[in-house]
DNA sequence: CTGTTGGCGTCAAGCCGACAA
DNA sequence: TTGTCGGCTTGACGCCAACAG
C-alpha cells in the first residue's frame, strides 16, 4: 500500500507528484493530485497542523456503511466521550486499497482541550481546498469500453487536453502511452487516432487494464497529467459496487466499540489516535475544520422552513447544488448522543429525484440562501466554449440560462452598472499563489447559484417552500435599504424572513484583512449594495464581522 | 456471504449438507462438512451450549495476524478485563469470505461467572471433534494444474473415491461433473479418463474455476461427496498468500481496542459478544473448551526440560506430531496480561526444520509424553492399503515401522499376550453414535506416538533430551511394579523421572464411567499393566482420578 | 462526436498423447 | 502413477471501419 504524507508536499504550489527522495523505503509517495482526483471534487482534507472537530458518531456511520449494516442500538456508549472532540490534526497520509484502488485517508488526531472561539478564527480554512489537478479528465465507461470486443473511446477534448499531442503526419497518428496508477504501477496503452469519422482510441493494453482492475460499465476512469507531463490514471467505481466488507476479522459490534474506545482513550490521555476516512464510502465527513464547524454553529441561525442548498457530486464528477428546506431539527440519536450537532437537521429536497439524498444533514453541510447576492463572474470571454469534463457544468448552464452577465464594466441585463472595485479587489485577493482560477470557479458557482435561487420561483412540492414564494420574486430581488435598517438596530442584520436564514452576526473581533479570501474581481452596486455585498460575501465565507449600522 | 448455523445440523450423524427448509431467506445453509474440510483436520469447534474459555490475548493475536502487524505495546489494557473469560458458547455460524473463500466461524459468547472445577467435568469435550467428511480428497495444485495449457490431473485413488464411477465402456470414459462451493455456486467440469497411461483429468471448465478463484500453484483444491452423492469443492490457499487486510475501515489500534472493549463490556454486563475465529489465519485457537483448559491447567504438571509432542497439519492436509522440549515458562506479556496461561510455555523443537513452528505454546496445545503406554490399534487387516490423502499418514508409517502389532488375541512381537478386556471395553465405549472410526484413528495416533517415543532413542540435539535417553529403552519400556509403589505412598504416582513429566494426579472425584471415552478395543497386560494402562489412558484424556495404591 | 456493430485475422487457450520421473 | 512438454485445433480476443444517434 502506497502512502503519501500530506506534510511533505506542503511547500510550494502544485507539487504532489514530485518524486520524493527515497527517505523512507517501503513508503513511496502517492500522488496527491491523483488521489484527490479519484476522491472527487467535494473531498477537502483539513491541513495538517490545524484543529478539527472529530465526530465519533459520524465515524461510526462510516464503519456501518462500509459493512453495509446499520449501527446497532445496543452498542454501549462511553459516558465520558462527548459527541465531538476538538483535535489537532497531527498527520494525514493518503492511501489506496491494494485490491480495489479505493482511496482513503489515514488521519492521526490528538485531542486538545477546547479553547475559546477566537482561536478558531486563528486557523481559518483558507488552505482547505481540493487539490484537483487541472489537467485531467474522467470518463464513465460504456459497455463498449469494457467489452472484450474493442478498446476505449476517448472523448476528443479529453484526449487533446491531457494526452501528449499526436503526430498527425503519421497515418494513422498513434503513440505509446504510459500511465501510472495510485500504486505506482505503470500501464501501457496504444493511443491511436483513426476511424471514420476520426476519433481517439486506446487499443492495445486497454483490456489488460480493464480485467486487472475488474472494471465494469459504469465505473469511471480518469487520466491526469502532472506538471512534468507524466500521465497518471485512476479509477472511481460505481457506488453500487461497494465491496462487501470482509467482516472475517472483527465483528461489527467490536468495530463500533473500537471506534468509541479508541477515541475515548485518546481523549482521556490526550494521546494520538488514528482514524481512516473513506471519502467515497462515508455518508458524511466526520473530521471538520474547527473554523468551519464553529462558524456554522455559532453564526448560523437556522429554523424549520429555512431554505438552503447543498453541494453534491454528479455522475460525471462535476458538482451541482440541490435545493431543500429544513423540515425539522433535533438530535439524530437523543439517547446516546444528546446535544450533538451531527446531522441535526431534517431536510426535504425540492427535486423528486431526491430519493437517494440524505434526509438529515449537519449545519456545516448546507449553504444558507441569502440575497441579494451579486458577484459578477469572470467575463464570459474568459471561459472557453463548453468545458467538457469540467467540474462545474451546472455553473455553466446557469450562466447560460441567465442571459444576465456581460462584459467588464458595463450595464447588465437589468440595467445595473457593474464596475470594478479596486480597493476590495486588492485586499481581498488571496495571498497564496496557485489555483486562483479554481477558486474563482468556486465562487462563480456560488454567485450563479444564489442568483438562480432568487430569480426562479420555487417549484417545490414541499409546503415549506410556499413561505418563500409568497413574496413576488421581483420584490424579493431588491429589497429597499429600509428593510435592512429596521432590524439592524440591535446589532443584528435580519434578512427578510422570506429569504430564509437569519443573518446572525457574531460579536467577535473583525477579521484581519489578509485572512479573508474572496474572488479577485468583485463588481458592486454603489453604497447599499456594497454594504450588503460585503456582509453576504463574508457571510458565505463563514466569517464573523461587526456590522456598523448604516 | 452464506452462513450455516451449527445448531441446526446438530441432530443425527453426518448431516450438514441437508438442504435446510427456507426458514430464513438470505441465510442459506453452508455445508458444514465442506467447511471443516477447508478448515483442516486440526480445527475443532466447541459445541454450541458448552462452556469455553476465551482469551482476549489470543484474539488480539489473530487480529494482528490478519493485518500482518504486530500488536503495539501502547494499546491500553482494561484493568478489569481478565486474561481469560469463561463463557457460554451461545452460537456458532460458519462463514466463507465471498472474495477468497477463506473459512471462518462466527461465535457468540456470553460471559458466565466461573464455577468450581467440578462443573468443568460435567461438560466433557466428547463432542469436540472435527467433522471431516469421510469421502473427500485434497490435492495441492501443481504448475501444470494451474497453467492455461491444460486441465487438472486427478490422483487415481482420489477420483475413484469421491467421483461417480465412470462408464468404462465408453471410449474414452467421460462424464460431466457438477460441484458446489461454499457459496453454493455450482461449477461444471468435464471428467475424462484418457492418456497413455490412462489417468483422470478435469478439462473443460477447470480453467474457468482456476481463474475465478484466482488459484495458483501451491494452493489446494478439495472435493467431497456428501451422503446424497452430491459433489462439493473447496479451496485452501497457500499460507504465504494471506490477503493483506484492508485496513481502510479501522485502524489497527481501534481494532485491538475494540476486541478488548467488546469483551470487557460483555463481561461487565454479562451480555453477548461476537467474535470471528479464522482458523487458517489465527496463530492459535483462542476459544478453548473449559474442560480442555482446566484439565491442562489443573492436572498437567510441567517443568522446564519436559518433553512433549504437538500436532501440526502437513502440506497434504494430514496431521503429524513434532517433538519438542519445554525450555521456559512464564507470561508472554507480564505487564498487560500477568498470570495468563496464554502461550506460557517456551519451547524448542527437535527437528531442524522447526523454523516456522511457534516458540511459545499453551499448556493445552501439547501432549505430554508418558509411558509405558500400550494400546493396541485396530487389527491391521482393518486398514486399507495406503490411505492416500488420508489425515494421519504419520500414524500409518509409524505402525509400519513397528512390526509390532498383530491380529486379535495373539502374542505380539515382544511375546506379550494381548487380549480383549470386555469390561473396560463396554463401559468405556462412547455412547454417542457417529464417527467412531475417526475417534479410533485419533487414539491410534496417540498410541503409536507414545510407543514411538518409547522405542526410539532420542536423536534430538537439545541437551534436555539427554535426560530421557540416559535410561536404556529396554529398561524404560517395562518398569517393575515396585518403582511405582515407591512413590505412590503419598497419593501421587511418580513415573520414573527419566520419562519426563511428573504424573500428577488430581484429588477430584472419580469420573462417572459414561463420561470417559477410550478406544473401543483395548488389549492389556495382566494386573500391573492394567492398572498403569488405566492411569495412562485417563491421563491422556486429561481426566483426574484417585489412584488406590496397588 | 461517440456508442455500437459486423467483419475478420491472429494468437493463446486448451485438448491430446508422448515421455519420463 | 502423474507432472510436464510438444503438437495441433479452434474460438475468443481484439483491430478495423461502417453506421447511426
Amino acid at each position: 500500500m502506497y502512502l503519501c504524507n500530506e506534510r511533505l508536499p506542503s511547500v510550494g504550489p502544485s507539487v504532489g507528484s514530485m518524486a520524493q527522495p527515497a527517505e523512507k523505503v517501503e513508503k513511496r509517495s502517492l500522488n496527491s493530485e491523483l488521489w484527490h482526483a479519484c476522491a472527487g471534487p467535494l473531498v477537502l482534507l483539513p491541513p495538517v497542523g490545524s484543529r478539527v472537530v472529530y465526530f465519533p458518531q459520524g465515524h461510526t456511520e462510516q464503519v456501518a456503511a462500509s459493512m453495509q449494516k446499520e449501527v446497532d442500538a445496543h452498542i454501549p456508549n462511553y459516558p465520558n466521550l462527548p459527541s465531538r472532540l476538538v483535535c489537532l490534526l497531527d498527520n494525514v497520509t493518503l492511501h489506496a486499497d491494494i485490491e480495489t484502488d479505493e482511496v482513503y485517508a489515514q488521519m492521526t488526531l490528538i485531542p486538545v482541550p477546547p479553547t475559546n472561539e477566537k482561536d478558531a478564527h486563528m486557523s481559518p480554512d483558507i488552505e482547505m481546498r481540493s487539490r484537483q489537478p487541472t489537467e485531467y479528465f474522467c470518463k464513465t465507461l460504456t459497455a463498449s469500453d469494457t467489452s472484450t470486443h474493442g478498446g476505449f473511446s476517448i472523448p476528443r477534448r479529453a484526449a487533446e487536453k491531457v494526452f501528449p499531442p499526436l503526430d498527425y503526419a503519421q497515418i494513422p497518428p498513434a503513440q505509446e502511452l504510459k500511465a501510472r496508477d495510485l500504486h505506482d504501477q505503470e500501464w501501457h496503452f496504444r493511443h491511436i487516432y483513426r476511424g471514420q469519422p476520426r476519433r481517439h482510441l486506446l487499443t492495445t493494453g486497454w483490456s489488460v487494464f480493464v480485467s486487472a482492475k475488474r472494471l465494469q460499465a459504469g465505473d469511471a476512469v480518469l487520466f491526469t497529467r502532472d506538471n512534468k507531463g507524466q500521465l497518471q490514471l485512476g479509477i472511481r467505481r460505481q457506488n453500487r459496487q461497494q465491496r462487501v466488507m470482509p467482516s472475517s476479522v472483527l465483528s461489527s459490534d467490536s468495530m463500533h466499540i473500537g471506534v468509541l474506545a479508541a477515541a475515548n482513550y485518546a481523549a482521556a490521555t490526550s494521546s494520538r489516535f488514528t482514524i481512516f476516512y473513506n471519502p467515497r464510502q462515508s455518508p458524511s465527513e466526520f473530521v471538520i475544520p474547527v473554523a468551519k464547524y464553529q462558524k456554522a454553529i455559532c453564526h448560523l441561525q437556522v429554523s424549520v422552513g429555512m431554505r438552503f442548498r447543498m453541494v453534491f457530486e454528479t455522475e460525471e464528477s462535476s458538482v451541482r447544488r440541490y435545493m431543500g428546506t429544513i423540515t425539522g431539527m433535533g438530535d439524530l440519536d437523543p439517547i446516546r448522543w444528546p446535544n450533538s450537532h451531527w446531522r441535526s437537521l431534517k431536510v426535504g429536497w425540492d427535486e423528486s429525484t431526491a430519493g437517494e439524498r440524505k434526509k438529515r444533514v449537519s449545519l456545516w453541510d448546507i449553504e444558507p440562501l441569502t440575497f441579494p447576492y451579486v458577484l459578477c463572474p469572470q467575463p464570459l470571454a474568459f471561459r472557453a466554449k463548453r468545458p467538457r469534463g469540467g467540474r462545474d457544468e451546472e455553473t455553466d448552464s446557469m450562466l447560460k440560462k441567465s442571459s444576465f452577465w456581460s462584459g467588464e464594466n458595463s450595464t447588465d441585463a437589468l440595467g445595473r452598472l457593474t464596475f470594478r472595485t479596486p480597493s476590495l479587489d486588492s485586499w481581498m485577493r488571496p495571498k497564496q499563489p496557485g489555483l486562483p482560477m479554481q477558486e474563482n470557479e468556486h465562487y462563480r458557482a456560488l454567485e450563479a447559484a444564489a442568483l438562480e435561487e432568487i430569480r426562479t420561483t420555487s417549484t417545490a412540492k414541499n409546503p415549506m417552500s410556499r413561505v418563500q414564494s409568497s413574496i413576488p420574486s421581483s420584490q424579493m430581488q431588491f429589497q429597499p435599504p429600509h428593510v435592512l435598517r429596521q432590524s439592524s438596530q440591535h446589532g443584528e442584520l435580519h434578512m427578510p424572513e422570506a429569504s430564509g436564514p437569519l443573518l446572525q452576526l457574531s460579536s467577535s473581533r473583525p477579521q484581519s484583512p489578509f485572512e479573508v479570501k474572496v474572488p479577485s474581481k468583485i463588481y458592486l452596486e454603489p453604497l447599499f449594495m456594497e454594504a450588503v455585498q460585503l456582509c453576504v460575501t463574508l457571510r458565505y465565507l463563514h466569517l464573523g464581522i461587526h456590522l456598523i449600522e448604516i
